[in-house]
DNA sequence: CCAATACTCAAGTATTTGCTTGACAATTGG
DNA sequence: CCAATTGTCAAGCAAATACTTGAGTATTGG
């Protein structure tokens, strides 16, 4: 529990497909190394080594017993994904809510100002 | 609004502290590229490059007026990323509930056939 | 007991990434 | 108009990444 890592190392081990894919699948239940490795035409090592940097992220933990490595999600690590996101997008929309707000309250006054500030989505 | 880019290039967008610090700048409003350089010992150029990066993965856009370019957080753009951790979290959590009414359901039946299993986290 | 099974380790390699520098283009304030 | 501001492009480079192979270690079903 001693794991103040940054959140970029999250995004770092979910940053290739195959990480991604491992992790999806094990949001549905944990499963062994070598259950994981079937989808993909790739060593086992290869997959260890993606493991290991899931787990290094704490996205994911795993456990040996006897000679299977069992690996499941680490809700903990997901929840600071979660959170670090959700942080953002509270930011975002609050703001554009302020935004929005603004252009209702001024009637016909200078509506070009804010878009020259780049606060306007525009296609 | 063609693009079905792969999670993943999200992920791989925020996989570097740099841009994952950009991104935090930019979710508290529009920024110039210059603007967004202040912060960092490294060239206009290196920062062009991350601007670029986070553009592609659909987490950010950015419109040129005159010489300056706005860059600024694309909603949509997050909110794939919010919704995909969502749903892992919401399957991830979903199960550990099932799990917990079994464990309660069964009063003294083998609780260890489901620690064998890897459910159980363990510290 | 012994041959699969299930990893694990070390070393090597091709590709990608995160920068750099230098030259250049476009815009704008005075 | 001209110099400063703001950004872009191309090329190059060191380090990191995503693999590989080959050899080795436990563990276990039959």
């Amino acid at each position: 529990m001693l794991d103040y890592q940054p959140i970029d190392s999250c995004f770092k081990a979910l940053a290739d497909s195959t990480r991604v894919a491992i992790f999806e699948r094990l949001s549905r239940g944990p499963a062994s190394v070598s259950d994981l490795a079937k989808p993909f035409s790739m060593s086992l090592t290869a997959i260890g080594q993606h493991l290991t940097i899931l787990e290094n992220s704490g996205l994911i933990r795993t456990r040996k017993i006897g000679r299977v490595r069992t690996c499941s999600v680490d809700a903990a690590g997901l929840s600071r994904l979660t959170d670090w996101v959700a942080e953002r997008r509270s930011l975002v929309e609050r703001r554009l809510d302020r935004l929005g707000q603004l252009l209702a309250a001024e009637d016909e006054d200078r509506p070009i100002s804010l878009i020259n500030k780049g606060e306007i989505a525009n296609e």
